[in-house]
DNA sequence: ATCCGCCGTCTTGTATACAAAAATCTTGAC
DNA sequence: GTCAAGATTTTTGTATACAAGACGGCGGAT
């Protein structure tokens, strides 16, 4: 088992990007991460260079790798294509389901009341993941599929926060029943559209990523 | 400008993979491709490495680097996404674009027409591309603009024998002639629809890519 | 003759070494 | 006291070394 340390190591340094654990901005230092993790540099490097060509690390020549700090706008931006892939998702997955689909929608669905009337944010925000995984599989795409989980995977951090925003969860699950329905019926359509607006950043909700992006901000200490 | 060799090798051997120099499927030595660009190992894993992580390359754990070779599924589900980013960037573009974007995408027009005249598919080929990213450009959503250029850049080698069905040079670019007027115009559900289905692997085209697909493939010495 | 297993070779995966650039500290001048 | 230039330290980028797994060939057994 002792199989490829790189792969491991790319998804441990990719999971304290996407959790928190290493800030936006924050500067990886080779020596230290090997030191951490118990390895030499050189697979501490070439985990590095995989998320650098994903985009989650920039690596400056010279300068070492910090995380990524995408500017308020460029979220804004991925939330945008998010929503589109997704409303795709949403469309082909009305139209290709099969039974295993629904059967898992129908699950997933289930689990995100459960969280939805106990009020438990973060058991919500796990099972809001997998009912979005469960569309991506309806889609009958593995491409569609990759992508929509690498990019969503990306927003996590982004996604975590405006759970928090006040009804978000309950506005988020009634969503969900739509989106069931539309995709259970094969009304594509009403799919696409019920899952792009589900994810879009639009009105109030714009409001809150900025706002809580600029928290953040200032929270670590940069920006005046 | 000795400066961080892994960025020319990265880009070095993407080309050679989107020209075709490397072949799908083909084994990608270490020490082989150490000595042809005359570095080390070190930083042709680390190139290898970054091209694994956008879907390029697959390496298998001690067995080495191949160059992916997608199934026709794949590229089709591919084509699929793509005509659907590229239908949102034509959207976008519609609704956002500004003086400069007109004028670039006229421009890139203008070279199609006289390429498509003068019956050059290479150039047309070319062109093409450029008048693409002007839509990616116009759409004022940087993260689209990579994600496009990105895919778009995926596809080269398939979109490359698409051109030379019979007659495509043209209707693509009577195809082309819509999309920019719908974008100049503002309308932003024709340049969505025209750029979708200008994209799109429909009809007599699904069968030309596949009948492409197997000829590579019966070619390259796999497959009974 | 064919198939299975063993041995040698080749290739990958990780560690270490070393040079060069960047960052930091020190010292001296104003 | 502050700033700048040089020296020192740290850190990155690339090369090399070495161990362990994969591949291929050979020989023996059936």
């Amino acid at each position: 088992m002792s199989e490829n340390i790189f792969y491991k190591l790319r998804d441990d340094i990719e999971n304290g990007i996407v959790t928190g654990a290493f800030e936006p901005g924050e500067r990886l230092d080779e020596t230290q991460l090997a030191t951490r993790f118990g390895v030499s540099r050189t697979p501490i490097r070439e985990a590095l260079m995989q998320l650098s060509a994903i985009g989650l690390v920039e690596i400056r020549p010279r300068r070492g790798a910090i995380v990524v700090d995408p500017a308020p706008q460029r979220v804004y931006e991925m939330f945008e294509v998010m929503a589109e892939l997704e409303g795709m998702a949403g469309a082909l997955a009305a139209r290709r389901h099969t039974e295993e689909d629904s059967a898992a929608l129908l699950a997933a669905h289930e689990k995100c009341r459960e969280a939805a009337v106990s009020e438990d944010t973060d058991r919500y925000y796990y099972e809001n993941e997998i009912f979005h995984r469960a569309i991506y599989a309806a889609s009958r795409s593995g491409f569609l599929e990759e992508q929509c989980t690498t990019l969503h995977r990306r927003l996590r951090p982004y996604r975590r926060l405006q759970l928090r925003v006040r009804n978000r969860m309950k506005v988020s699950f009634k969503e969900h029943g739509e989106i069931v329905e539309a995709v259970l019926s094969g009304d594509a359509d009403r799919a696409r559209e019920g899952l792009r607006s589900h994810v879009a950043v639009q009105g109030d909700r714009f409001g809150d990523l900025v706002a809580n992006l600029s928290n953040r901000e200032r929270r670590s200490g940069r920006l005046g």
